[in-house]
DNA sequence: TAATGAAATTAGCTTTTGTTAATTTTTAAT
DNA sequence: ATTAAAAATTAACAAAAGCTAATTTCATTA
């Protein structure tokens, strides 16, 4: 979320290109780095037991991501994320930014406020799952993100608000015959 | 979350009670402070258009609490803060804490662990929404914090797992049931 | 351009939830 | 202990969502 023009880590990134389609962090994985992505888009995915995907989030260009129980707890992520476009990434390595942060204020501050960033998308998130229903979350989303959505499959975007694609697929009918 | 032995803004904190049922926070204000739960359990919740209270959070003795987008967006909440239980509060200016912090590096770590704890609770609690059904946010919420649900409306424990009172009634008698 | 496969939609049916209202249970206060 | 108020449960019905499978649409690539 934090721009990278606000980052020191900047001149320690290094480049790396996800092709569309392709996974980029694997289940399983202690992930200690930090990524801002420079083009593209990702989403992050868990797989049930039944063997559905669901997608927690998106991230895309201008963003910065990073998983967040790997790098604050060195647990290995059940998350999966797949690159839905190509990607151009920069990753910075997370031991670095700790090792820095031992004496780095203005380091520490920027860290403070992206975690802050986050943690406001995230209760803002829960709070709609608690105030609104599937539809108005699907209508908040195309308000709030509309070219994100465009670029999303819908199928995505369905266990991203909590419900099946088929379940999807019918609130979409019913906004567009209230419309009419 | 973070106990507030490790938070050196200790010296600086007032003492507060809090009755029964009252309201600590009302909607519409700046509450420019963090508090710290020595004793109790407070809700906050949202009134929607239709007039019903929705349950967003609890938090309780041991916890440092506040209202995000006061404190770091200088927002009015539209959030309520209630009493659940009689409480005793330790309230901290948070402009001191801010002011504090533009030379406390000690000070900012903290902050940004806070900020950190309170990421990750809240990303668990979007996955949950994601994952699972409402049934099986219920028997999570019973499994991790048993002592917790019992000193709570039910009513209340609704809303927090996104469904009304009278599916929640029915979820404990379907899962009452399927024990014997 | 045609063919292939994936995604989205639709349909039919089941399960769950929402809603309103009545009833029972619990809690708090007199 | 009795009463009053609030909370929880139950019931009945409507609306929404899950599930499975068939069909249509869309996108990719051969």
């Amino acid at each position: 979320m934090e721009p990278l023009g606000s980052f020191q880590m900047l001149p320690f990134a290094k480049p790396r290109m996800v092709a569309a389609s392709e996974i980029y962090i694997q289940q399983g994985k202690v992930f200690k780095k930090i990524f801002f992505i420079k083009k593209g888009i990702l989403r992050s995915y868990y797989i049930t037991e039944s063997g559905e995907e669901k997608t927690i989030f998106f991230r895309w260009e201008g963003q910065m991501a990073a998983v967040p129980e790997c790098i604050f707890d060195q647990e290995p992520t059940r998350q999966i994320w797949q690159a839905l476009e190509d990607c151009e990434l920069l990753e910075i390595d997370f031991d670095l930014v700790e090792k820095m942060s031992e004496n780095n204020f203005t380091l520490v501050r920027t860290r403070m406020g992206f975690a802050q960033k986050m943690l406001l998308e995230s209760l803002k998130r829960v709070e709609s799952f608690v105030l609104d229903k599937p539809e108005m979350r699907y209508q908040k989303l195309i308000a709030q993100k509309p070219e994100i959505i465009k670029r999303v499959a819908d199928k995505h975007i369905a266990s991203f608000i909590g419900v099946t694609p088929v379940s999807l697929s019918r609130i979409r009918k019913r906004l567009a015959s209230q419309k009419k």
